[in-house]
RNA sequence: GCGAAAGUGGCGGAACCGGUAUACGCGCUAGACUUAGGAUCUAGUCCCGAGUGAUCGGGUUGGGGGUUCGAGUCCCCCCUUUCGCACCA
């Protein structure tokens, strides 16, 4: 017999939308703000059992804090901007709105049987004007600010979504989306001044104490600060004053002495002068074109081969006055640093294999102790060791260490040949993309008044609906003529508008703050329920956002506070990564991470049909460690139904106890151990170990009502604890079986049990008896019994007698309620 | 190469502070009920050896060493796997 599990959680599925439960007045007093990372792309694509986690673990933890009496908020939005929905519209003819809209019912539908709980009244999607204006209104106070800036510059373009990408979108030379090799292109485009926040963004990592250090790090690494000093070359050759000069950035300043040549990336804006009296300046030319427009990966490769040009130009080392070559070369990257560098093949190891590769010379400026002067016949450069010798009497016998550093830097200030310096591997955030389905960028070009921003008054900038996706070359907008044709805001003349749109990261940076104004029509968000709910207190989601999300959201942050709408300067408190789920892979024949492309993933739509959704939450949650990557099997699923089954049962019998029976102690404190162990799991996430522990006292409640040895009394109270323990996980059978018991209102809404400490104490205990720490016996004792009563009927034990037959006991080491060991003298 | 995390039965995994290793579940074995079942229930199940048997002895948390009365847990060395970064000057 199994229990009618589709009547039960259609039935309550039904309730709980029509009540309306979830709904949340902001105005009240708040005391959390609970939010998972719930800002799905509705991409159209069934959801599966891995996706099923994320939203599983969320509403668990939701519903854990309503049955504890926190204020929670659990809101949804979409993420509905975005480049599948133009491709599909592409593919199928179908409008990407439509095609949008159309998702996000289906999925809300998927949502509800899983019994999930959303405060749907502020619900909101990026690709609705009420949304995206205020990315618009962001971008305008951004550019007031000179935080958001055109220029053109070489820039990440993905010839298959046949758009340009943000730095963070290329994940190893290859698009994030589509995995099509990146290529370079120079053009105009729209930047966020990120850069301006490194070392905000940085620093504040340090107080994210809520935050995994995983995550940490890979936005320390993503920002990379160095720390060094910038070193001015003159260029003798180049205007004939001598005056030109060529900065690199170094952090190693305290080995200008070692610099025997330089090297500029091809992209540098000096290599073009520099090249223009070269005998073969357009062999040169066209291995500059070559170099830059090769895709990323080919260009950042470890394997890939150093490829360099002679300019035939010197550059002058400021510490030594000598002339000293000028090359290009593609290991040089120009948007590092100042995109140049001054190679010292002695101390670097990338320079040192180019200079043997091109017969360039080597200067040693540390020496290691003892070993033989540098015969310029290095075997590996000297990198971070040893003494200045034979370079400048003024450095001589100085070591290697940051002092060193901090006094080549305040030489180089007194001579003027360079300044300290802060470099960062973060770039800024380009946010242009040439297509149609995203917020258009509130700019209009006039051939009078130049580029001028779009008024406030004038917004939201609308995306038009009318618009020609054919998949041809180009961005579709700009052959809207509505769209693009327009009057100046200044004159009034004719103008055209801006076509490119921004980037779906830009409507996810802040969306958090628009749950609380949902339906404002005057401003982004109110900032006194900012206020009072934000920062967000408990954030979740996949590990795959470290960098790209988790960075653009607390830049935008960091930018409302510095405005005065928020008072805090980080979004998101604490942050929790739930893992992956996998499954076995027919293609590749291995298990890997449960997704569409790989063909592995589990439709929950026949598991909700045969076994129900609460056996999928159960087993979901039961699989493993929540942060922690997990295997899905198709056939451990039955050990959750059963579970679920054996509870219903055993509420079935419960008239079957007897009035009263002898072992009702006995279940009264597992009843109080197991709701401290399912507090405190749920408390660290630990679904899986709290699951468990339910396991084990439905064990104990069902061998109780099979020997009749509880109280009826006490298995309805065991039973009551085990439902309310498991509403959290299994919320609609243990609503069902909550109401049959015959209580007045939902368990959702009724309160969480508490434990009482007095009652985890055990009368008796098992007492380990070890000899020389070997397991020899057990002993059941009076709780709290004393060493000697121990020791003495440990003594008793034939089996120690055994082990202590002709030795000596040297001494007992007595745990109290745990062990006894006896040590024997040898 | 650099950095981080992790290695526990046939499998997923438990074990807070050093104190009964293998909880819970899957699978497997035997039995019960069934026309039948990939349904359900009951019992057993870390490995090796001895014994008809209740039981007894030994071993076991990737490998090696150490600290300790006692180590999955702490320290040192090594191996493996996963993840992140990687020509960043």
């Amino acid at each position: 017999m199994t229990y009618d599990h589709r009547a039960i959680e259609a039935k309550w599925q039904d309730r709980w939308e029509r009540s309306r439960v979830a709904e949340m007045d902001l105005d009240r007093p708040g005391d959390a703000f609970y939010m998972l990372m719930m800002f799905p792309y509705p991409s159209g694509d069934r959801l599966h059992v891995g996706h099923g986690r994320n939203y599983i673990l969320g509403d668990a933890l939701y519903r854990h804090l309503r049955m504890k009496g926190r204020r929670a908020l659990n809101p949804m939005g979409w993420d509905a901007f975005g480049l599948p929905a133009e491709n599909a519209a592409i593919q199928r003819g179908v409008h990407p709105r439509d095609w949008t809209m159309n998702n996000i019912s289906v999925m809300k539908v998927q949502f509800r049987r899983w019994g999930i709980l959303y405060d749907w009244s502020k619900e909101i999607a990026s690709c609705l004007p009420d949304y995206y204006r205020w990315n618009q209104w962001l971008f305008l106070r951004l550019l007031e600010r000179g935080l958001a800036y055109r220029r053109k510059a070489p820039v990440n373009w993905c010839p298959s979504c046949r758009t340009v990408l943000a730095n963070e979108q290329v994940v190893e030379g290859h698009c994030e989306r589509c995995a099509t090799a990146v290529e370079q292109k120079e053009l105009e485009q729209w930047f966020y001044r990120i850069t301006e926040y490194a070392e905000r963004l940085l620093r504040d990592l340090d107080g994210l104490v809520g935050w995994p250090e995983k995550v940490k790090v890979m936005q320390r690494n993503w920002i990379g600060r160095s720390e060094g000093a910038e070193i001015d070359f003159r260029l003798p050759g180049l205007d004939g004053t001598g005056a030109e000069t060529l900065t690199v950035f170094t952090t190693r300043p305290d080995t200008v002495h070692g610099a025997t040549f330089m090297v500029l990336a091809p992209e540098h804006p000096l290599a073009v002068r520099l090249i223009a009296e070269h005998p073969e300046r357009a062999e040169i030319a066209s291995w500059i074109e070559r170099v830059r427009n090769a895709p990323r990966i080919q260009r950042e490769g470890e394997s890939t081969p150093k490829e360099g040009r002679d300019t035939g130009q010197v550059a002058i080392n400021p510490a030594t006055g000598e002339a000293i070559p000028v090359w290009l070369a593609n290991y040089v990257l120009p948007e590092y640093g100042r995109g140049a560098i001054m190679a010292v093949p002695a101390h670097d190891a990338r320079d040192l294999d180019f200079a043997r590769q091109e017969g360039l010379p080597v200067r040693l400026v540390y020496h290691d102790d003892g070993s033989p002067e540098a015969s310029g016949e290095l075997a590996q450069p000297i990198l971070h060791t040893g003494v200045i010798r034979g370079v400048d009497p003024r450095f001589d016998g100085m070591v290697d260490g940051p002092e060193t550093v901090r006094a080549f830097i305040d030489w180089l200030e007194a001579e003027g040949f360079g300044r300290a310096k802060v470099s960062y591997r973060l770039r800024d955030w380009l946010i242009s993309r040439q297509r149609y389905w995203g917020t258009p960028i509130p700019v209009v070009y006039c051939a009078a008044c130049g580029t001028v921003p779009v008024p406030d008054e004038a917004l939201p900038v609308e995306l038009p609906y009318e618009v020609e996706l054919t998949g041809r070359e180009g961005n579709p907008l700009a052959r809207s003529a509505a769209f693009v044709e327009t009057e100046c805001p200044r004159c009034g003349e004719p103008a055209r508008r801006e076509t490119d749109t921004m980037d779906t990261f830009v409507d996810s940076s802040w969306y958090y703050l628009r749950f609380l104004s949902a339906r404002d029509g005057q401003r982004m968000f109110d900032p006194e329920r900012a206020a009072r709910w934000c920062p967000v207190d408990q954030y979740i989601g996949g590990i795959e956002h470290a960098i790209l999300h988790l960075l653009y959201a607390r830049f935008i942050c960091k930018v409302l506070q510095d405005f005065g709408l928020v008072p805090f300067s980080e979004p998101f408190t604490n942050l929790f990564n739930q893992g992956m789920i996998t499954h076995y892979a027919e293609g590749s024949g291995r298990v890997e991470k449960m997704s569409k492309s790989r063909g592995n993933t589990v439709s929950p739509d026949r598991l909700i049909e045969e076994m129900g959704a609460d056996t999928e939450r159960v087993y979901t949650l039961f699989l493993g460690p929540p942060e922690e990557e997990v295997e899905w099997s198709d056939e451990a699923v039955a050990g959750a139904y059963r579970f679920l089954n054996r509870l219903w049962r055993a509420s079935e019998s419960l008239e079957s106890a007897p009035a009263t029976a002898p072992s009702d102690a006995e279940l009264e404190r597992r009843r109080h151990e197991t709701i401290k162990r399912v507090t405190e799991d749920l408390d660290r996430f630990k679904f899986n170990t709290a699951v468990a522990a339910l396991m084990e006292l439905l064990n104990a409640l069902s061998r109780a009502l099979d020997d009749k040895t509880a109280s009826r009394r006490q298995c309805e109270a065991t039973l009551d604890t085990l439902l309310q323990l498991l509403h959290p996980i299994a919320p609609h059978l243990t609503e069902e079986l909550w109401e049959r018991r015959g209580h007045l209102g939902t368990l959702l809404e009724s309160s969480w049990p508490e434990w009482d400490d007095a009652r985890l104490t055990r009368d008796r205990v098992t007492l380990v008896v070890q000899v020389d720490g070997k397991l020899r016996d057990r002993l059941e004792i009076d709780a709290g019994a004393p060493e000697k009563q121990v020791r003495e009927a440990a003594l008793a034990s034939a089996a120690v007698q055994r082990h202590l037959a002709g030795t000596e006991v040297a001494r007992a080491i007595h745990v109290p309620d745990r062990l006894i060991n006896f040590v024997t003298r040898r």
